[in-house]
DNA sequence: ATTGGAAGTGGCATAATCGACAAAAAAGAG
DNA sequence: CTCTTTTTTGTCGATTATGCCACTTCCAAT
């Protein structure tokens, strides 16, 4: 039997706490209450705080740990929760766990951090030089913050051997079930996944990721383009037409959308492309032939292509994922 | 701002209480965080115990919810949680709550039920009649319990207007998503559902649901005919034959293990034989025409749609929810 | 079982794009 | 003004994007 510490942080998302204990929890024991055998626990799960006091969690609702951190004893997993709201406020109100982090490590437990808790576990120096995932939305601020860090950010989850990271949000049932057939074998991690009503086949967080168009910067005759590009993608649109525009040399302009963008101007629209097909992928009864064509594309197959780089799905895929259904059962 | 209360139950599945509030509380927020956007919550969410007093979840852990029930005031919708464990346990320990809640709907407000919860609700009496859906385990004693009311065991999500039910465990966070939409349009329901990084286009349960292989009954006969067919199914298998090997009529035979399965001999093998290819389909590098044939099936036409109807999945689809992958990012 | 439509894969040719390097221009220092 | 340093611009070749075609698979309906 396997122990896992859940360490619960101030100012955690509550459900990054709960989540994952109650994902420990019913293995080998929901599937087998569904099915009427006997259950039979693979995990001990303590949550633990930094000073064994209940916890505020964003909406100040309040959890009581099993205990203090420092009573955690031979732990063999300890996960991260997320913090939810300021990362950097919270990282100064969870300074005596950055430490022990550190000791737990060094004495053989392995740690897993979920979404934002990557900043908690980058906090500890841990993972330098090492692969790591965060939320997507906190990509910027995680490189700028520890750039010795190899982030991934379309990663849903990293494997360090004993460094997990998790991607956004609820990723951590993806993490936890990945974990439990690490130590549990791959049936039982099956069979939780099911009884939990949740898939356990995902690879990537990058379909559920926004793109940044950026547009802080200065540079009027860009900002020109940008826009120019978000209201005329669906037409053929070329570099040069773009220089021209701005009355540059075409090297120039490639170069100076660079700079301000951090996008070459290619990438740029591709995004933009991307961005409208997948608004249009989620409207009912589309067709990737139809979207493809809209969003200024002339060949299906190399636009299926680019589509795959961008999101890590197939347009099908994409559509499971999002597109609106209308056939919730209604007053039978 | 509409508000929400969370029934906190004693005895619940934690993460039911916290997923849901999380959920709502991200909505307007979490996306615009991550985008750089100024967050605009579209909730208020309270947590609720029968008593106020800080409530014992799965695993001792003790959440502190905000209020008692008797001090909610004017909510728009109330989520029940998921018990854990002993259903008809809670059921007694909960017994103020399920008064409360005629109350409150007799007010006019609607509440919405997670999992198991859905026993909570029906205990109401508010569901005769009308459309539940519940954990794909625990239809059968739900049956038992609620004759009356019209259980669907397959459905995510049902929804009478102003009662709603969501399946098993996570299917929480598409409940949450569904409710969002409905209150507060779907722009902020999908950009919700991708801050979370989680889906919002499943649409039922099936495929998650274990079937059941009913040995509790006393003929012998039947019985071994139910084990010849797990170990035979991969032949082509006839009525017939198996009439046969108990020496009856085809017609009582038919009869007799209806009687004793609660399926007839066809749908039995059927079940048998998703069930295994089920399996099958989990394991990397399966096409659904190899899986046909070796189930037992002739024609892969045919068993498409009975595959479809037994998990509303098509093939291609239940293959990306669990087939299993290899390329978890290691160590960079 | 056949059929048709859509989804998806891979190869190939061509045009477009981008990185690296170098030339040119501009700016600064004495 | 000359020399140095910095910035900008242009060129070349490698890489990438895109369009086109052929072919397979998946799936629904007949």
């Amino acid at each position: 039997m396997k122990k896992i510490t859940i360490l619960a942080l101030r100012g955690a998302a509550a459900s990054s706490i709960t989540g994952p204990m109650d994902a420990f929890l019913f293995a080998g024991v929901l599937w087998n209450i569904a099915c009427g055998q006997k259950p039979s626990p693979c995990f001990e799960i303590t949550v633990a705080s930094p000073d064994g006091k209940a916890v505020k969690c964003a909406n100040r609702l309040y959890i009581e740990p099993h205990c203090a951190i420092h009573d955690v004893k031979n732990a063999d997993l300890i996960m991260i929760s997320a913090i939810a709201g300021d990362v950097e406020r919270a990282i100064g109100r969870n300074k005596e766990a950055i430490d022990w982090l550190v000791r737990q490590y060094r004495s053989g437990v392995h740690i897993a951090s979920i979404c934002t808790g990557a900043f908690i576990l980058a906090e500890t120096g841990l993972l330098k030089g090492k692969t790591a995932t965060t939320h997507w939305g906190y990509v910027d601020l995680f490189r700028r913050r520890y750039p010795l860090v190899h982030l991934r950010p379309d990663a849903l989850i990293t494997d360090e051997g004993d460094l997990y990271c998790s991607g956004g949000s609820n990723a951590y049932n993806d993490l936890s079930f990945y974990l439990i057939e690490k130590l549990s074998g791959r049936d039982i991690a099956v069979q939780c996944s099911k009884a939990m009503v949740q898939d356990f086949g995902r690879a990537t967080q990058a379909p559920y990721a926004a793109f940044r168009f950026p547009k802080g910067h200065a540079e009027q005759d860009i900002l020109a383009v940008q826009r120019w590009i978000e209201e005329n993608y669906t037409e053929g649109i070329t570099i040069a037409m773009l220089a021209d525009r701005c009355a540059m040399g075409q090297r120039t302009f490639e170069r100076r959308f660079k700079q301000s963008t951090g996008e070459s101007p290619i990438a740029y629209l591709q995004k933009v492309r991307i961005n409208a097909a997948k608004a249009l992928l989620e409207r009912p009864h589309s067709t990737f032939e139809e979207v493809t064509y809209h969003v200024g594309y002339e060949d299906i197959s190399s636009f299926r292509k680019i589509f795959q780089r961008h999101t890590g799905l197939r347009p099908k895929e994409y559509q499971r994922l999002f597109q609106q259904r209308n056939q919730i059962q209604r007053a039978g």
